[in-house]
DNA sequence: CTGAAGCGGTGAAACCTTTCAAGAATCCGG
DNA sequence: CCGGATTCTTGAAAGGTTTCACCGCTTCAG
């Protein structure tokens, strides 16, 4: 992992950028001129059009944004806080916000608060310098203080993959309670009736949720959850936590026929687990997992998963942003998008 | 996955940020006393400069970054155009970037091109009118003369996994040939004479430089080419692709005893059709994968693979850039990164 | 006692663009 | 050929910050 340096060179750099005046200068018009050709080109005439594009083309002429947005107030950027960028989940929500702010010719300022606090609000205070139009937040914590302050210097906030506690607050976010249902109500219609769930820790607004709606789904059946749900909570939603969890499932006395995992990484490690203890899926252990991360399809015993449609909060959420920056009279709006359960092989009825 | 609206309510929003004067005018100093406060707080006694801060923290200001950007000519931004944000590969690196930057108050402004060269360029132009300080390209084809022009305009550019053409150009990239090297390697000390490589086209900068790493081991190893390795081009780097390529190299006459693969997800889909043809992993058949992402060693048979430093990538390329942008008499570089042989459970000695 | 340097602060210029009232040029019908 | 409408273009103001020459005072070395 030793980097090397290869060769080397030396720079020297261009002094000074371009402004709106040597093209003016050059096309021999005024800068409010060249500024309608820039901004409004219906204004101008033809043939000074022509000139002064001819002016800017040979000047490598770019504009200065700050000029442009210290004097126009406006900024063509919007910021994202995300809490894990190397979280795929993220990523597909960020490509939905970035490809839907491309329409409206803004760019997009990812940041990655790593669940932090501290983070998050740097972050904050740097988007706010920067201008922003708004900023899509995945908050870090349940204190929302912060909010009210940031816009009422301004700058529009929409909360993503979190619903809003009050109406005067964008949101878009996933039916997490609906998620758990989903993956309950599935494995019952196969038959199995006790069920393990590996679950994080029930501070995790996402982990709360679903587990409400794994035991709605169960007492909806009719059951007791007393009788059919063995729940362990983890501390890493990952690999290793989902095999910590399994162990756990097995020693119970009673023991489980199908198991749901809080997501597909956890779900990795649960099936790694069963296959060393050769406990064949789905004959033997069915498991169900969460999010449809890209390789849930491809694992060598494709996993059943609840699907969250991440591009479209994406898209959604950069809507709202756009709309709620763009109009005074905003109305502000929840969106809630629903889960979709995908079934693979990971999952079947029962043994017999 | 319908969205579906909850509630609403009604906005209205602040009219006018607060400006260094207000705070100025409420701690009974100058403006430019607040700047010192703000940029230089060492020049101003200590108590003024309480009264400014108390000011500040009353007033709830935040700079305005656009026009602290015109005035100093210099901004807090760097750009970072990559080929596909989804790709976790990035987005470790982005990773990378980000942390490094976040060590000198500066923020990413993140972009996937998409390998368009049309984005990339439309990309290039918004971060060049933002005043970015500079800009992490990964470039979307071979095609470079933009870089140039870029740079004239004083915006400094570091070329993100593509080795430099020359030495006026930073660049930060990892050492594809010694990864194909390590690969077939790797195979050839656990005692393979025969090899199948599933490949991506060789258009495809990676791949090509992959395959040379490969054929130059076989070389050393006193192998003919020709009865070595058996090659095989796939047009999709994903699982599909490679379980076509699989199905190739299991109908050569003379059999492989292992395969490498162009990237993991290629690997999944090989792993994939062996076990449906109930070919075992690495008894029968020894598999090597490339990028070691995150769930090569979670896999119900755990992934040989190659690693990269991704997020070494990002932290270099981000600080080259810093110090291209800071320094006038800057020394370009051109950093490669060696990568790293991960063997993990897909790869054992062939059967006697 | 003098001149220079240090201190803490001031106020105006400069950065580059957009905006807008007003002026110039052109064109039309009468 | 004129008055007036229409179409373009101009010039200057405004926007919030940083920078820098400068000011009046104190301190200190010579």
């Amino acid at each position: 992992m030793a980097a090397t340096v290869e060769r080397m060179g030396r720079s020297s750099r261009a002094p000074r950028r371009r402004s709106i005046k040597d093209v003016a200068d050059l096309a021999g018009v005024s800068v409010g001129t060249v500024s309608n050709v820039l901004n409004k080109p219906a204004l101008v005439a033809e043939e000074t059009r022509i000139k002064v594009e001819a002016a800017i083309a040979s000047l490598g002429f770019v504009r200065n944004g700050s000029a442009r947005q210290l004097r126009a107030g406006t900024s063509q950027t919007v910021g994202a806080i995300v809490l894990d960028i190397s979280n795929p989940f993220f990523t597909d929500v960020a490509r939905g916000v970035e490809d839907r702010l491309a329409e409206d010719d803004h760019i997009l300022i990812l940041a990655s608060s790593d669940d932090r606090l501290d983070k998050q609000h740097r972050y904050l205070r740097l988007l706010e310098e920067q201008g922003v139009q708004g900023v899509l937040v995945s908050p870090a914590s349940n204190d929302l203080t912060w909010l009210d302050q940031t816009r009422a210097r301004g700058t529009a906030v929409v909360l993503l993959d979190r619903p809003s506690p009050s109406p005067q607050i964008c949101s878009v976010a996933v039916d997490d309670v609906k998620g758990g249902d989903l993956a309950a109500t599935h494995l019952l219609e196969l038959g199995h009736q006790r069920i393990g769930f590996v679950n994080g820790s029930t501070k995790i607004r996402q982990c709360a949720d679903r587990r409400k709606g794994v035991r709605k789904a169960l007492r909806a059946a009719g059951l007791r959850i007393a009788d059919s749900l063995v729940e362990t909570t983890v501390s890493a939603l990952n690999a290793d936590g989902g095999e910590e969890g399994l162990e756990r499932l097995l020693r119970v006395s009673e023991p489980v026929t199908a198991i749901i995992c809080a997501n597909d990484l956890t779900a990795l490690g649960v099936l790694r687990g069963l296959r060393r203890r050769r406990i064949s899926v789905p004959e033997q252990m069915a498991v169900v997992g969460y999010d449809d991360v890209e390789f849930a399809g491809v694992l060598t015993t494709p996993l059943t998963s609840i699907r969250q449609p991440r591009y479209q909060i994406g898209r959604a959420a950069a809507t709202l942003l756009l709309n709620e920056a763009g109009s005074r009279t905003h109305r502000h709006e929840q969106v809630l998008f629903q889960p979709e359960l995908i079934v693979r092989e990971s999952s079947g009825p029962p043994a017999r």
